[in-house]
DNA sequence: CGATTGCGTTAGAGCGCTCTAAATCTTACG
DNA sequence: CGTAAGATTTAGAGCGCTCTAACGCAATCG
């Protein structure tokens, strides 16, 4: 009943269990002749080794820990796959725990990856405070993908958001504007510097920033927007902390009455599958999520196989997808 | 410099390895100093289990696997909350694999969970075919969430897309539609049910089918669309397979100089995230994905536990989610 | 032709943990 | 005060696999 194991495949071919082990292994010297025979005697039982039992007899493990921040958050799914299209190249299993945006689960997920002996952590936009990360980092190759770059001991992996936030100012003010608002992502991470790139880039092209508090869904927009319309005067671009903030500005634009582009032009940031909806077409500041899985992968291996010491920090620039949420401004 | 075992923590605390093991597994036959002492040592060394050690020696190993359609796609991730819920009560861990789209990698990822000794799997609108299905559910119980119900051996959680699709029909008419289009879901595993149910639905009512094949996407939805704008009539409704495809009808229509719901009503299918969107509102036909999730959990135990044999296959029904995307047609 | 080499194969220890059976220590009771 | 009954604790086997060291055997060589 129970499944067969090493011993059961190696009695069924007349060897013994070492050789059954090569075999799996491929190692180079096993006869032709017993390597069928064993692959053969594997194959009628249905034979599957037991990767707990490997793993206690290796040292390692072979595996990376994910978490990501939530799974629902495609953003972090262009990621997911960088990260497994470049842990499959280097033959290490990727097992992703999810954090459902809550830091006490992200802190249970790191404990069960640790439990599971991965080889080291991928934190892809963790919820976690610093500290826990630290102490992570001291157990195990942590690297943080997407998150704040002062995490002493992780590797980090991010872009460069005032980059990115400057990016979309020139890119508006090269159309011609010069009224731009920006609705910011109050406590989110991120929101610090994009905010900071914001009010840098207006100010060194001579223009006065306006920033205006939002959050990081569409009611947050909502309420931003709507204090725009009645108490303050309607700009003619509006830069959003991210692309679900855009769209809520779309909405309540529209509802207000005024046409996007026509009216009033709109940038998000993230370049996720809302910005990239045909409806939306949302120009966006883009992070090349597929590399910083990658890269994310790399980094830590430095760490595993060359055993690196000092952290890394990799700071990507961002890239801009004009969509058509933008146009020049109306002649006033 | 390794990390610290059992024996480590034995020594440290005076006791014997058998103590600790009781103690890590919170036996209540230990002395409360023993206890104290064991707790303190463990805190002290940072000592964490060997999860494979302990797989390897308990007969089970209170984990399973979770294979996801796709990452990218958010339909899947209220699924996934619903698993990792219900499986969070049961004092399971859930292991989530990706499965990128792709047969193969979704086979891969049965392979290694399997390897990794899962109790059970969960495969979540699985691109494996039935033969692949019914191998695995030989080896491991196999629930099957959000894909077609027949697959022998395996358990099944699905919503009844006929069912879904006279919803849709149901209340178009009721707003007082006649002509109402199907875009299908092409070579989709749910869009033969889908179809055939607003076919159904149509004729019940007296009212004549039209079905254009569609796809999946944005794009496949456009080329619909401009079919019908150019060479047939275009109707006052269209029920799309999916949101995607609903989107993309969107644009095309408005591309096309038609409002939305003013002059065509459209519904989508799926409930995600897409049509939740304001400046979307997209009415649609809902699928109780959390509450799915939790099902797969249980039907799972069902057999892990009470070691239920014969297959189960529950059958939801879906409800509608009215939103601004439909109205009653233009008065002729 | 005995000794050497090297390839293919195997015995056996050990990875860190659980679990059963047995040992030890208390406590309670006649 | 001896001992049975509990309450705690421990020794030791075993989970399925890898890995080192050693073994058997055929080919090679002086």
């Amino acid at each position: 009943m129970s499944r067969p194991t090493m011993e059961t495949v190696a009695e069924r071919a007349g060897v013994s269990r070492a050789l059954v082990s090569l075999v799996m292994n491929n190692s180079s010297k096993v006869s032709e002749a017993k390597r069928q025979a064993v692959l053969h005697a594997a194959e009628q039982l249905g034979y599957r080794p037991n990767l707990h039992a490997r793993n206690l007899a290796q040292a390692r493990t072979k595996t990376l820990g994910m978490i990501i921040n939530d799974i629902h958050n495609p953003f972090f799914a262009e990621v997911v796959y960088g990260v497994e299209a470049a842990a499959d190249d280097y033959g290490f299993d990727v097992l992703i725990l999810n954090g459902g945006r809550d830091a006490e689960r992200e802190r249970r997920a790191v404990e069960t990856h640790l439990q599971f002996q991965v080889e080291a952590l991928i934190l892809v936009g963790p919820k976690l405070d610093n500290d826990d990360i630290v102490r992570a980092s001291a157990v195990v190759p942590t690297v943080v993908v997407a998150s704040g770059r002062d995490n002493p001991g992780a590797d980090t992996i991010t872009t460069d958001d005032e980059r990115g936030a400057a990016l979309a100012v020139q890119h508006l003010v090269q159309l011609g504007h010069t009224d731009i608002v920006h609705i910011d992502g109050a406590a989110n991470i991120s929101s610090r510097a994009r905010s900071h790139g914001y009010e840098k880039a207006m100010r060194s092209l001579g223009l006065e920033p306006r920033t205006l508090r939002g959050g990081d869904d569409e009611a947050d927009a909502e309420a931003a927007i709507v204090n725009l319309a009645e108490t303050d005067s309607m700009p003619t671009a509006i830069f959003a902390f991210n692309d679900l903030v855009a769209a809520g500005a779309l909405s309540t634009l529209e509802a207000a009455g005024l046409r996007v582009p026509d009216d009033v032009s709109v940038v998000g940031y993230d370049n996720t599958f809302i910005a990239e909806l045909n409806h939306m077409s949302l120009t966006t500041v883009n992070q090349p999520r597929h590399q910083m899985g990658q890269l994310a992968i790399r980094t830590v291996l430095e760490r595993i196989e060359d055993d690196r010491t000092e952290p890394t920090h990799i700071d990507l620039a961002p890239t801009l997808s004009v969509r058509r949420s933008t146009a020049p401004p109306r002649k006033a």
